[in-house]
DNA sequence: AAACTCGTCAACCGCAAGTAC
DNA sequence: CGTACTTGCGGTTGACGAGTT
């Protein structure tokens, strides 16, 4: 159909609005009203556009707008409705009183987006990037993988540390051994865990003797990656897998097997997260939370989602409504750019692409 | 002190949905 | 029903200030 301009061009000004220029439309709009934002430049004496009128007005001049600092909660609100709505931005101002989309859009762009990125979490699909947790759930849902993660393993043996060589002895024995065992534990489990909903027992008793052995090298290995060579690179982190991405605020932790069909995973199979939500999304209540909220120190003045951030700490999916399968890493990183990133230093490190490691993801 | 880099954020642009005629 | 117009939205730009070299 094609469309004119918003506005005549000509003697319309542009750029930043003086402080007369704001008097202007403030009075013109608190007496009359905006009405027709169109007209409004004209009868407010205004050399402006209606369009540009009608941001500065919603962005700027609105009596109720919130200026100054996002609170933290805020900035909590904003992650988990993004991680609900994506950019719509709209849609979150709506929710965040006195805040307008621009303002929200900045600062996601400017703050949390970065921070996000830093700790290692896709600010698109808020699925951490590369995630050790996934990788091992992965390979346990998918025996097959094991022989990927143990060549990935295997190949950088001269940078890792004797806990990684062991974790990966124990992936390629596992692998080796009988996968049908492994299949038939994941089943277990996923019976299980449709049995005990809401009550997560920690159940790595019941795994095979090798889940164990996992599950007491992982933390180590992450110490050990989190202190290692890993912290030095600074290869970009590995791009997540946002294709078909829905947004599922309500994911737990599951993974998927070669069939692409999902295999709710056993909670209890690593440790503890560093994030988990309590209100908005729906996670096994945990019965060492209280521990572990006691030990970080940490908890969310609005009863959000709270992070945890120990040593040794795997996270998990649990704020991570992206795709199950994308690829992820994390291990601890250090993060000193202000207070409130002492909760989100989570355990990070990242893969240089000369790894190669796209077979395995 | 000048040049440069980086972060922030107000403002602009183009598109699309909604509405009036 | 089609067209013109308005409004709202999200992506992007660019000015500006602070910090660094």
């Amino acid at each position: 159909m094609g469309r004119g301009p918003c506005c005549d061009k000509n003697g319309v000004k542009k750029g930043p609005w003086t402080p007369e220029e704001d008097d202007k439309l403030t009075t013109y709009i608190q007496l009359q009203g905006h009405g027709n934002w169109r007209s409004l430049p004209k009868n407010a004496g205004l050399q402006r556009c209606g369009k540009s009128c009608r941001l500065r007005w919603t962005n700027y001049l609105r009596p109720d707008i919130k200026r100054g600092k996002f609170s933290f909660e805020e900035e909590e609100t904003i992650i988990q409705l993004h991680s609900i709505m994506g950019n719509r931005w709209s849609a979150i101002a709506a929710r965040l009183p006195g805040r307008t989309d621009n303002e929200i859009k900045n600062y996601w762009n400017t703050h949390i987006r970065k921070r996000l990125l830093r700790n290692g979490i896709d600010p698109v699909t808020h699925a951490h990037l590369l995630d050790l947790s996934s990788i091992l759930s992965s390979a346990l849902c998918n025996p097959s993988s094991l022989i990927s993660l143990s060549t990935l393993v295997g190949n950088t043996q001269a940078l890792l540390n004797p806990d990684i060589l062991r974790l990966s002895s124990i992936l390629s024995s596992m692998k080796q051994e009988n996968s049908d065992l492994f299949l038939q534990q994941i089943q277990e489990n996923q019976l299980r865990n449709s049995l005990l909903q809401n009550h997560a027992i920690p159940t790595l008793s019941s795994q095979p003797s090798q889940f164990q052995n996992l599950v007491d090298l992982v933390p180590a290995c992450i110490s050990a990656a989190s202190t290692g060579p890993f912290l030095n690179q600074t290869t970009p982190l590995m791009p997540a897998n946002v294709e078909g991405f829905s947004p599922n605020p309500t994911s737990t932790f599951s993974c998927r097997n070669s069939q692409e069909s999902f295999v709710p995973f056993n909670e209890g199979l690593v440790s503890q997260p560093c994030f988990y939500r309590n209100s908005t999304t729906t996670t096994t209540a945990n019965p060492t939370v209280p521990e572990l909220e006691e030990l970080s120190g940490f908890q969310s003045p609005n009863n959000g989602y709270r992070i945890f951030s120990t040593d040794s700490v795997i996270s998990t999916r649990l704020t991570s409504p992206g795709p199950l399968n994308s690829p992820s890493t994390y291990i601890n990183s250090s993060s000193t750019e202000d207070d409130k990133e002492c909760y989100s230093s989570l355990l990070k490190f990242e893969i240089p692409e000369s790894w190669g490691i796209d077979d395995f993801l």
